[in-house]
DNA sequence: CTGAAAGCGCTTACAG
DNA sequence: CTGAAAGCGCTTACAG
């Protein structure tokens, strides 16, 4: 019966299915069968095994299960050192939805741990499927090939290539930028727009400034070197970008276009301090739509970056795959918009 | 040797221990001494058995050696729904330490599953041990008994009561946001300091009440209830409040302590959409010190959380717990200091 | 230093 | 519907 005091109060670890069986007056086989194909036990044993499972406060051992089911429910995310915001929206979005399909995330930012070779006892193998973020091309030849060699299905985020055989989810960067770069350039002459942005094996900035040379030449001009300027996804970054711009007087009268929110702000901040009117004289737009772009004045423009739809879609996609292995790998892409707000208003917007 | 090529290509999934020892010719026995305890093994043996695993791309079944070992160097986290800066950076240092000592995260944002009852399959059950943040005080003392019966080490992190048998790892709220409202009163006298925060199950939000009440009657002034403002955590509540003031021409020459910088940044746009001046006519101080601070203008002062600090506490602390569990639970409490910046500054540093 | 054997706690055909 | 038995892939005393 519940509530029997001796049961409750020993430590469950000791708990196995003998002691249930026992208890119930069964066979270990049918606890199993209570657990896993109901269907396949009388009502009444059933009962009688469940009331056992309650009182002695039974669970089952995970990995005795997953030695036999080569299951653990467990989804490995591998995730590369991003910061901030976009990050802890994707974990949280991928683990409610692993939740309510009844799995868990086991998670690493270290990109590195993926491609680890087998000598180190990779916890990942515990794992039914991996949810691997890229956000770097250096090293994704090997990666390629290091990725198709998981012996796991795997959901690749944020790069699609001939060469990689999974599941793969990116967001399309260049239709998002191109409406930025456009809103940009009817207010302001293509030779006095700037792109700024992360470092070259960036595979997200890289994208961007494809976005932003096209629209510039489909506007009859030829970007200059200097309209283009690389480094890193931060706030000093835009904020050093944008000193030296002022030192040389050539902030004034220009429009930016930011590879990220951060950089945006930096820039935006520096030229605010030196006295320059946003957007009356430097016209501002990131990428990501952060909460930041509403937390700062005048309140940036940005590109949204759909991140609660890849989450929601990585799940699907890594579930699919462990569910059906047969099934053939998709790949999904997933629009990113242009949200304008006051720190790229054109002059009759003012 | 290596670069076979028939079995360079198998998938690894089907290489079990069994093979390894085949093609070494030694029983699986000293394959398993020459993983788990090398000394055991003769160095000519070790080193052929080496060769075969690398041939093979052999590496151990990890439920089976969880089913002997009942060790999975899995460490689980369990953390409420926060938001943004605080979450992801605890992330990255839990993770980083974690991976410096060879253990991985299980992950779950959902404060609900700690407590999940026995009947739902629990992937926690796989871990060696669990990180459990605690946020909020209502269902505390249902947690507590909960908490104490988990069946694996804990490590808490948030609060310290005495009915927690197990480790704990807190912030001195206290302290830091003392000082922090030493220096409101200082130039601003304590019946025109405001205290706006979360709602009231909040621990941290309460501390910091206590904290701004303690001062406020140290300097001869008992709070009265309009002084204290309660609802959550957002840049949008403080917005709100912020409003209200100024609708009720109550804003200018005050001073406020947030509960968090996202209060105090909505309180600070409000204020200066309206033309209320920031420190001169409005003193500001929030607490985290996000990196939100210093992109602000004028910057935000704050109480800093040691947010790595206690990333690297709560893992050395969990794998302490798992490696000795005879030791008995320690009890840590971290500093947050006062960072001071623009936009609390007194009239003379104007 | 090495191997044969027992056993960790489960699931799942196979009989009945 | 139920049970006895085999076996998942390892680790670890126990002999030698």
């Amino acid at each position: 019966m519940k509530g029997n005091e001796a049961s409750s109060t020993q430590r469950t670890g000791s708990v196995s299915i003998r002691s249930v069986a026992e208890r119930a007056g069964v066979s270990i086989a049918t606890v199993s069968r209570v657990l896993n194909t109901p269907d396949k036990v009388s009502a009444t044993t059933a009962d009688r095994v469940r009331a056992a499972i309650q009182d002695l406060e039974y669970r089952p051992n995970l990995f005795a299960k997953g030695l036999l089911t080569k299951r653990s429910r467990v989804i490995g995310v591998s995730l590369p050192d991003i910061h901030g915001e976009f990050y802890s929206e994707l974990m949280f979005k991928l683990d409610e939805r692993a939740c309510e399909l009844g799995y868990h995330l086991l998670v690493s930012s270290n990109a590195h741990r993926v491609n680890s070779g087998p000598e180190n006892g990779f916890a990942l193998d515990l794992v039914d499927g991996l949810i691997v973020m890229i956000t770097e091309r250096s090293g994704v030849e090997l990666d390629l090939d290091g990725i198709n060699r998981i012996d796991h299905p795997v959901v690749v985020i944020g790069i699609d290539e001939p060469g990689l055989d999974v599941e793969t989810i990116v967001v399309d960067n260049v239709a998002g930028a191109r409406k930025a770069v456009e809103h940009l350039v009817q207010a302001t002459t293509p030779d006095r727009c700037y792109f700024v942005g992360a470092h070259r094996g960036n595979i997200d900035s890289e994208s961007r400034l494809g976005a932003f040379c096209d629209v510039l030449k489909a506007h009859g001009h030829e970007p200059r070197a200097d309209q283009i300027a690389r480094r890193e996804f931060s706030f000093d970054w835009g904020w050093d970008w944008a000193q030296s711009m002022l030192d040389e007087g050539k902030l004034e009268d220009t429009a930016v276009f930011a590879a990220n929110d951060e950089i945006a702000i930096g820039i935006a901040n520096a030229a605010r301090d030196r006295g320059v009117e946003i957007p009356e004289q430097l016209r501002i737009v990131g990428f990501d739509d952060s909460q930041l772009c509403s937390l700062v004045r005048p309140k940036l423009s940005s590109v949204r970056m759909p991140v609660k739809e890849i989450g929601f879609a990585a799940i699907e996609a890594i579930i699919r795959r462990i569910e059906e292995p047969e099934s053939a790998p998709r790949h999904a892409r997933l629009a990113a918009s242009f949200i304008p707000r006051q720190s790229s208003a054109s002059p009759e917007e003012h």
